[in-house]
DNA sequence: ATAGAGATTGCCT
DNA sequence: GGCAATCTCTATA
């Protein structure tokens, strides 16, 4: 097995509406130190438009990153229990992001393990949105990181793999508003994905 | 001020 | 399958 080469992403790719973006950041490397999964499960949120999304309000404290940059991370509280990582993609002028749901380890596998201590499978350590960010190590001071920049605490990279060319395609879940729109995009055969399609 | 819902997870029965 | 954990935001007063 030969080490992936990492390219960097070109910030053009999330400068798109999230939903266009977000089949498009599957099978990408996110890196915390030494940790890397590969994103095998996404779901998009626009802006106030979107009645799921966090910035449907407007720019609250915790969704004004929503409405900065693409490319930032934007890591939310959960629950009040789990942190959730997204990387905020949208047109310019326009608002969202895309959800990381599910990651396939990759790297750093005993840092992740050691994280977190209930997972008893591979597939537990980062199938859903909570799980990923305790395996990789993802919290709120992570919040506005640029995933772009190299050396940065939190990276988005690419290797060898190309997105899905045909990817499972679902409703958003764990939500009740905004069930119209199919912004659920996982990897097809993935046994890494967050619940059963 | 206070109450209720929520982009979840893990432990209980 | 039920439910607690407990942060952020909204609705109501």
């Amino acid at each position: 097995m030969t080490r992936p080469l990492l390219r960097a992403l070109d910030r053009s790719l999330l400068e798109q509406p999230a939903h266009e973006v977000a089949p498009q950041i599957l099978n990408l490397l996110i890196a915390c130190g030494e940790r890397v999964g590969r994103i095998v499960e996404v779901e998009a949120y626009g802006g106030t438009d979107d009645p799921a999304s966090h910035a449907h309000r407007g720019p609250t404290p915790r969704a004004t990153i929503m409405f900065d940059r693409p490319g930032l991370l934007y890591v939310y509280r959960s629950y009040g229990v789990h942190w959730c990582a997204n990387v905020v993609a949208h047109r310019p002028s326009e608002v969202g992001a895309v959800l990381i749901r599910a990651i396939e380890p990759i790297a750093g596998l005993e840092q992740m393990w050691a994280a977190r201590p209930a997972a008893r499978r591979p597939q537990d350590l980062g199938s859903g949105p909570g799980k990923l960010c305790q395996a990789l190590g993802i919290n709120d001071e992570h919040l506005g990181t640029d995933l772009l920049e190299p050396g940065a605490a939190v990276r988005l990279v690419r290797d060898g793999a190309d997105p899905p060319a045909h990817p499972v395609i679902g409703t958003r879940i764990g939500i009740s508003v905004g069930l119209d729109h199919p912004w659920r995009f996982s990897v097809p055969g993935s046994c890494h994905r967050s619940r059963r399609w």
